[in-house]
RNA sequence: GCCGGAGUGGCGGAAUGGCAGACGCGCUGGAUUCAAAAUCCAGUAGCCGCAAGGCUGUGUGGGUUCAAGUCCCACCUCCGGUACCA
């Protein structure tokens, strides 16, 4: 009785793949083969000690999919995976039990690598890397030296080696070290102080991830915020060009858009507003018109920067950031005490906080004004947190009729508004605007601006910048959102910087550093004792021995670079690797990445649409510039699959009592917890779908049906307990069902809940398949006596090319789901033919191989009577073509309709003129009585569609 | 608030402006069976009707068109992201 099993069938077939080496890859594309080279690639995954989710093989299966089917079209295919290695929870549980992450990670990854090979997966495996592979972060370390060997030519908007940055006389005047400080400030990678999360309690620093609400996520410790020498990468360099770039991707228009708001490009004018006093401000004027704008704002200004210089007459009063350089400066002696008690307090908020709750605006007056450059007008200047000292110059003009910040501020602190753009006639509340009571943000006519009245703001804009830039009070600007990237983590599971600090006689820094020579790569990470935190903020690593912690070179002293890398890192440039996984001498050999780049397709999560996609992309520009890839972007076509939900859940409320609360009258209070309208608390109950029936558009109690419920899917967590994990569903399904389960339930890019009973109905489609070949009342696997050696009748003939071209067509286009129905249609119609041609047969079981390959492999044997030798295996074998003379049909039938309306059907043959068509339509018995008295005012017939009469 | 995405049977979903609901789940009936499982066959949007057939129907309201799930305008709901970036 050889039923469909495929508990046995495949493991076999795992087993037969891995010994032939069928996926391997060759080293370059093979033009011989004919076809195109293709990079199918998946975001690699995080081996955590959970293993693999469902979530995870919906994208592989995906990548699978394509990569078996463009082998089988004769494309050269690479379709590696790998593992994201470093990470926190290694780290965590290398502190509570001491065992070295390492260990913990490569457990991991044996799991992942067992469940992968699980799930039939055709990837090169011997192509496999993790992060964390000495033999991989070396050439992590040599990029991080090329990042610190690169400095970015504006001008030509290209990285270039540091050791082409032109010096300013001033600076090598000054000498050597000066001329290496020079360069460390124009350098990629860069130090600088930057705040990190301090727990002192915990005696750590904390990722940002592991802080919430400002306490610890271990143990709800207050964490503070302290400023910690840090790596920068100068991310922001290469801002326009990460958003230039997106244009030729092809991306989802969302994901691109994600990333452009990230990178967040403003243009407006920097404008310097004189603090030196009324009586000095036209001596400041004249000389300003003969010493135009410098990089550095001189002492007696503030310079803001705006996006709407149009609106500079009405800029009421300016704002500067509490941490703003000139707030001690700006300061007068009666509002110090205010000034710094606010400041204090502003501190103490996290970016997070201070821009949480209420947002009310808070600020305080310094005491001192500025002039406004256009008109001499003094303003005061207000101390605020609304203005982020990060962000453009840390400064503000405040225009309140114009900016509804500035609005809401003015409107708090009794300021005056100037409205300086007339709204458009017909605005409602445009009075209210005029009069300075409400705020409108649009363009218009120019009011109250003096020798611009009257103009389009649009044009001001433009010619304000101009003029303030003849006089040397402004210039034009560019501000982005995007900060640099802060690059080093207080960790010890992460990659060393190549960095060497040089000591002095003392054993002191000196702030002079070089790189570890590349020849001395990778800087291994140290043996330590154990990995508990030393209590001190500076990162693990400064528990090292001495013999890691100190080098000399030349005989000058030196102590390592502590810090490591983060987690992006490793992932910022796998892909490269994967092309040439084993070269001792290159990050990737030249040659071969030309051949095998750009990756041709990328599927992942949309979690990492913007930071992984952003790095790795910016890193990819950096080895652009130094010539060490080909192509300006590394992944041409990017698709993000959707996320997986648990099975859907039916929830009801009841009250303390037990009484039944219809979902409608369910509240949430403050603090989100559920409440009925009185306020009381209302608990949650999972009701069985039997107990529940659906009226109108909501589901209610059965037993009362007055009482709704709510109906939903949630995502899938360990504390919801409704995780499925995969290694269930191949026990009780076999690894062909999940795969195509995961690719039937819906389209790729869309959230999509489980359904164990439909994992079912596909593993109930496989079973029919079989049958349908195999003959399942024999001890062996042999063919069913109904598979006949006779060619495909017309209409068996009709349905086999159909499939073939609408499941390669499907498959092109990434359809997966609707590929599978076409199979399904397919399948139940063979079933129900008395004899199947073995030709439709083998046409079947060559399109299911991507889909299925286990199945598929194990039933082209015994089509093939078991000679693998002879006939090799699916996964290898010619996709098939369509004939599309097999298609035509000699006649159709076509639905008629009178005026829109489907009344009826008429048979003619496939090429009958639009004339008798219609003729033919109008004999139809039942539509000659339902025109019969009408006149027909049009008729319009759709070749092969239909056929409709307008009548009256 | 703002920015995305989505609303189609009991459920997941399908549909180049051209017969709405392919395919699957579930459900109902039948065949097979001593019985069950499995399998096979038929049916399955709602309402009216014995039937033939008719009417209504793709979140809501309008519009364009011979024809709208699909295009345009306004709105509602849900999901995801984001948070004062001057």
């Amino acid at each position: 009785m050889p039923r469909y099993n495929p508990a046995e069938i495949e493991p076999r077939w795992q087993a037969y793949w891995e010994r032939n080496k069928t996926f391997a890859t060759s080293e370059l594309p093979e033009p011989s083969r004919g076809g195109k080279k293709r990079y199918v690639l998946d975001m690699f995954p995080y081996p955590s000690g959970d293993g693999l989710h469902v979530g995870h093989p919906e994208g592989y299966t995906a990548t699978d999919i394509v990569s078996r089917f463009a082998r089988m079209r004769g494309d050269s295919v690479l379709h590696p995976m790998g593992f994201d290695a470093f990470g926190l929870p290694a780290e965590e549980h290398a502190i509570k039990t001491g065992e070295h992450p390492r260990i913990q990670t490569e457990r991991n990854i044996e799991n992942f690598t067992r469940q992968l090979k699980m799930l039939g997966f055709s990837y090169d495996w011997d192509r496999s890397l993790a992060t964390t592979d000495e033999a991989y972060f070396r050439w992590t370390q040599a990029i991080f030296l090329v990042l610190y060997d690169t400095w970015f030519d504006h001008d030509q908007q290209l990285g270039r080696p540091i050791a082409e940055l032109p010096i300013p006389n001033e600076v090598s005047m000054r000498g050597e070290a000066a001329v290496a400080a020079y360069q460390d400030s124009m350098r990629l990678a860069y130090q600088d102080d930057a705040l990190v999360n301090w727990c002192p309690e915990l005696g750590t620093v904390l990722a940002n991830e592991e802080v919430v609400d400002g306490l610890s996520e271990r143990g709800s410790h207050p964490v503070q915020r302290i400023p910690l020498r840090q790596w920068m990468l100068r991310i922001t360099a290469y801002a326009e060009r990460l958003i230039d770039g997106l244009e030729s991707l092809d991306w989802a228009p969302g994901i691109k858009k994600l990333q452009t708001d990230w990178i967040g490009r403003s243009s407006g004018a920097e404008v310097d507003f004189y603090i030196g006093g009324e009586d000095s401000f036209a001596a400041w004027k004249s000389l300003r018109q003969a010493n135009p704008l410098d990089d550095t704002p001189p002492a007696d200004v503030l310079r803001v920067y705006t996006t709407r210089p149009d609106t500079l007459f009405g800029a009421t009063y300016m704002v500067i950031a509490p941490e703003h350089p000139l707030v001690d400066q700006l300061t007068a002696e009666s509002q110090a005490a205010d000034v710094n008690a606010y400041r204090e307090k502003a501190s103490f908020k996290s970016d997070r906080e201070r821009t949480e709750g209420d947002r009310a605006k808070t600020g305080v007056f310094t005491g001192s004004h500025a002039i406004n450059p256009v008109n001499g007008e003094p303003i005061p200047i207000w101390v605020a947190d609304y203005v982020l000292a990060s962000y453009g110059t840390g400064a503000i003009m405040a225009v309140p009729a114009h900016d509804q910040r500035d609005f809401e501020f003015a409107t708090q602190f009794g300021l005056p508004i100037v409205a300086v753009v007339e709204p458009p006639a017909d605005l409602p509340g445009r009075d209210e605007v005029l009069a300075g009571r409400e705020c409108f943000v649009g363009s218009g006519r120019v009011i109250n601006s003096g020798p611009f009245n009257g103009q389009e703001s649009d044009t001001v804009k433009q010619t304000i910048t101009d003029q303030l830039s003849n006089d040397g009070l402004g210039r034009a600007a560019v501000n982005y959102k995007l900060r640099d990237w802060l690059f080093s983590r207080q960790r010890f599971w992460g990659e060393p910087f190549p960095i060497l600090h040089e000591l002095d006689a003392q054993g002191n820094p000196t702030g002079a550093k070089r790189p570890v020579p590349a020849e001395q790569l990778p800087v291994r990470l140290p043996e330590l004792a154990d990995f508990k935190p030393h209590g001190r903020p500076e990162p693990p690593l400064e528990k090292a021995d001495d013999a890691w912690l100190y080098v000399t070179i030349d005989g000058v002293r030196y102590k390592r670079e502590t810090n490591t890398m983060p987690q992006w890192a490793g992932s910022c440039w796998y892909y490269l690797r994967y092309i040439d996984p084993h070269n001792e001498t290159a990050l990737v050999d030249p040659r071969k990445e030309k051949a095998w780049m750009p990756v041709d397709l990328y599927v992942g999560g949309a979690e990492h649409a913007v930071l992984h996609l952003l790095y790795s992309r910016f890193w990819h520009k950096v080895l652009y510039d130094r010539g060490f890839v080909s192509t300006a972007e590394p992944f041409g076509k990017l698709v993000n699959q959707g996320m997986i939900l648990g099975e859907v859940e039916f929830t009801g409320f009841q009250d303390q009592s037990g009484n039944w609360i219809s979902a409608r009258d369910v509240l949430r209070d403050v603090d989100g917890n559920r409440i009925d309208p009185a306020g009381n608390p209302v608990s949650s109950v999972t009701v069985d779908e039997a107990d529940v029936e659906k009226s109108g558009d909501a589901f209610s109690l059965k037993s009362d049906p007055a009482v709704r419920i709510d109906s939903r899917a949630h995502k899938m967590s360990k504390s919801r307990g409704n995780v499925v994990n995969p290694d269930v569903v191949v026990r009780d399904f076999g690894a062909d069902s999940l795969r195509l389960y995961e690719m039937f339930m819906g389209p790729l890019e869309a959230t999509k809940p489980w359904s164990m009973t439909g994992v079912g109905g596909v593993r109930g489609f496989l079973d029919r398949v079989w049958r349908m070949i195999v003959d399942d009342r024999a001890d062996d696997v042999v063919l069913s006596p109904a598979v006949v050696d006779t060619p495909c009748d017309e209409e068996q003939s009709r349905m086999m090319h159909l499939t073939i071209r609408r499941v390669t067509e499907d498959t092109d286009s990434m359809s997966f789901n609707t590929a599978i129905a076409r199979m399904m249609e397919f399948t139940n119609y063979f079933t129900r033919c008395e004899t199947r041609p073995r030709e439709a047969m083998e046409v079947i079981v060559t399109l299911l191989a991507p889909y299925a390959p286990h199945i598929a492999e194990e039933l082209w044997q015994c089509l093939c009577g078991g000679d693998i030798t002879a006939h090799g295996c699916v996964s290898l074998r010619a996709w098939p073509q369509w004939d599309e003379a097999a298609l035509v049909q000699s006649t159709i039938e076509l639905p008629v309709q009178i005026n829109g309306k489907v009344r009826g059907k008429i048979t003619v043959a496939a090429e009958t003129s639009e004339a008798s068509v219609i003729a033919s339509a109008c004999q139809d018995e039942r539509i000659a009585g339902l025109i019969e008295g009408k006149r027909i005012v049009k008729s319009i017939v759709v070749p092969g569609r239909l056929v409709n009469l307008v009548i009256k």
